[in-house]
This record gives C-alpha cells, structure tokens and sequence, in this order.
DNA sequence: CTTGAAATGCGTACGAAATACGCATATAAT
DNA sequence: ATTATATGCGTATTTCGTACGCATTTCAAG
C-alpha cells in the first residue's frame, strides 16, 4: 500500500486562507504573526495542518474560527501549491491547499494570541510586508481568482449572510475590482442575472432615500 | 512538527491523468485494468503515488510514460479530489490531484501490462465502463475542463509538438466540442488570437490544395 | 479540358451582451 | 428650497460571436 512505502510522498498538507475585506474604502487581508521558526516574527496568511477526520474547507472554517471568532463562512478552494521547495524551511515537503473568503471584517472578534501566533491584524492590500513561505504569492493569485468570482454567490453570502442593498453591492464590487462602475448597469446586471433577489422589504440609513433590502440568491 | 502528530493529516496523495485522444473521429480517453484490490479487474484511469523527490507533473509524465510510452507532453492540472471517502475501499484517506492531455493517439506504444495493471486500452467517451473509484467523475470533470481549455497552447502543443494546419485543428475543435464549426469564423479566430502562427511551408496532402504550415503559439 | 473537392482569403449581416449615459422621480436631512 | 442618494426607465454605441456569400487556387479524377 503506497502510503507505507517510503518511496512515496506521503506527508505535508495543510491549508491557506486569505481572509479578505473591504473596510474603509480599500481591500484588507488577515495576517498573523508567527510564533516558531521557520519565519519566527514573520507574518503569514491563517492556515494549517488538517485533521485526520474533517474536510479541507472544515479545517479552514475550524482556522478561522480558532484565531478570529468569525464563523458560517464559505471559503472557496482556489488553487493547489505543490512545488516541492515551497517550504523547504522546514524539512518537509508541504502541499498547500488556497482558500480565499470575504468576510465582514466588524464581525471579527480578534483572538490576539494562540499556540502558534503571537499577534493577528488586518493589512491593507498594498502595503503587505514579505510574509513567510510563499504567501506573498498565495496571496496575489487569491486576489486574482476573488476578483474573478466576486459574482459567485459563495462569496456574497459569506458577506452578507441576510440583507443587502445595491449601494452597499456596489461599494464592495468597485473595492475588490478596483474601478468605477456604473450605477444603472451595475443594478440591471445584478437582477438580471439573478444575482440578488427582492426580499419587499426596506432599509432607511440617516441622510438617504430608504434602501430597498435584496438578499444574495444561492441557487 | 505537523507531519510527526498523528492527528494530523498526513498520508495519501495521487495524481489522476485523463488522457484524451481525438483519433477516427471519436473522443477517446486511456484507460488501465487494474491488478489488484481494491476495484480488482476494474478499469480506472492512469495515475500513481508520488514520489518524493519528484513534482506533481513529474509523477503524471512518469506514469503515463511507464505504460503508454509517449512523452513530451504538457498535463494540465484542473481539480483536487479531497471528499474524505472517495478511496475508503484502501482503508485510507486519499486525495487525488486530477490533470487531462491531450495525444496523439497514433505515437503511443502501449506497455500491456504492468505491476499493477493487466491491460490498458482505448475506449470510446460514450462507452467508458463503470471505473475504479470516483473516476467516472474525474473523467467527466475533465471533458468539461478540456473543452473550456482547449485554445491552451498547452494542450494543442502537445498534440501538434511542431506543425499543424488549420484543417487539422478545426477537427480536433470538432470532435472535442462536440459540435460543427464554421471554417471561415475558426481560421479567424485562430489568427485573431495568436493560437497559431505562419511558418511559411506548405503541406501537400493527396487529393488536396496544398495546405498551409503552422506552429502553435507557446506564449 | 472540365469538374469537383478542399483550401485560402475577404467581406458583410445579424443578434446578444457589455458599456455609456440621459432623464424623471422619490425621500430625507438641512 | 436645496442637496444627496436612491429608484427606475430608456437609448445609443461598441464589441463579439456567429452565419454566410463569394472569389480564387490547387490538385485529382473523369
């Protein structure tokens, strides 16, 4: 059975999280801080080894939770990092398995210290220091495929689990993308392709016309 | 260290190769009798453990070189298999690292049998039998990947290494898609996109007008 | 020598989709 | 009243994929 022939590869995988939002007007990923060598101090993107008996995406869910309290995600699996020297640092060779998820970050209760991580924070996109291992690089490709799927509705219901304006749509697809967008065509393409569904009811936020409230369609 | 704590997951990862042919006007796809238990006698499609020393891709060209003798060859990588059960007959958790290529089917020599399988032939992508494990939906996750990804120059390199005519390609197209394309719109789109460029030879084929040269592009 | 098949190559027409943008109206705070 | 923000309708333009007409070249077969 190959999984005791020591020919094989047979050891090291793990998860990799970028946790991201849009707080104030600009893109924010989730970094904590290492606690042991290798990249002792370094920060790094949440992730880690998996369970014998859960999920890949139930051990991110289970990171997550771990060190920022945050929970009833659905982080969505990108890409698979498998070059052998990826972490060479530590002697072995790890698979990592990217997830990207777009969180409220108001919703973050910050658990500051943990077994592996000496502090947690939010980082603005463009000013990320070197992270440990390859997560500089995780972390663009995530970027990438987020604004590729920011119409999936895995990512906006992760965001907003229940109500949702287009005004607060739009803010959040012109941060991610990074660029204007028309209001008018912005409202038609997300009700024709059924993105968003009416929900009759409304939203009054001081200073403006009341909102009407839609919820992200799943289907 | 993760990999020394039995908790963790740590054991168990094999790529999966669908390799496609076009030959007679038919989808086909390799597949290899399997020798032993589990899913003893039942066809699956190539793959293997990874050794360690090597990469992901490394283990997909050895295997398929192992028993079809073709090589050369540019797998592309397209899905993790990580479902907790999808090998729960071996006793073990596996996850399975699933790439498609396309060949010619006409280069392969084929090496009948192996240490472990018995038989390894061509089938019709109609009338694949019952395969080993979840790879009837490997098989059919990978048809809809090559489909998306059948302008790659990855995929039509390895088909067409050196020269190839625009009669050829609109076949391949054909039989891959599974539906009739205009000449006219194909030969623009092709040169529109850069898929191919002009090597300024000509082929002459019996019975036809001479045929025009030309290479994939790589870039 | 003519005809037909297969290839090259140019050009046009149509419809769907993305994009740009004008304009009218409603509501709430000031 | 004025301003900011939102709803809602409509239209013009551009781009892209797709359908398709037509002329020409080359070669094999009759």
């Amino acid at each position: 059975m190959q999984v005791n022939n020591p020919r094989y590869l047979n050891q090291g995988m793990h998860v990799i999280v970028s946790v991201i939002s849009v707080s104030g007007g600009k893109l924010k990923v989730l970094l904590a801080k290492r606690k042991n060598a290798p990249y002792t101090d370094y920060w790094s993107l949440l992730g880690g080894a998996v369970y014998n008996d859960e999920t890949l995406e139930n051990a991110v869910k289970r990171e997550i939770f771990e060190k920022s309290g945050i929970e009833n995600i659905e982080p969505m699996q990108y890409k698979l990092f498998s070059n052998p020297n990826r972490a060479k640092e530590t002697g072995f060779r790890m698979l990592g398995i990217a997830y990207v998820v777009l969180v409220d970050e108001s919703v973050i209760s910050f658990t500051k210290q943990t077994e592996k991580t000496s502090d947690i924070d939010w980082f603005d996109i463009n000013e990320v220091p070197t992270l440990a291992y390859d997560h500089n690089q995780v972390l663009n490709d995530s970027i990438d495929y987020l604004k590729q799927k920011i119409n999936s509705a895995k990512i906006l219901k992760t965001l907003y689990p229940n109500d949702v304006t287009i005004p607060e749509l739009q803010s959040v697809y012109e941060i991610v993308l990074g660029e204007v967008l028309d209001r008018r065509n912005f409202r038609k393409k997300l009700l024709q392709d059924n993105i968003i569904v009416d929900t009759g009811r409304e939203k009054q936020i001081f200073g403006k016309k009341p909102c009407k409230i839609y919820e992200i369609n799943e289907k």
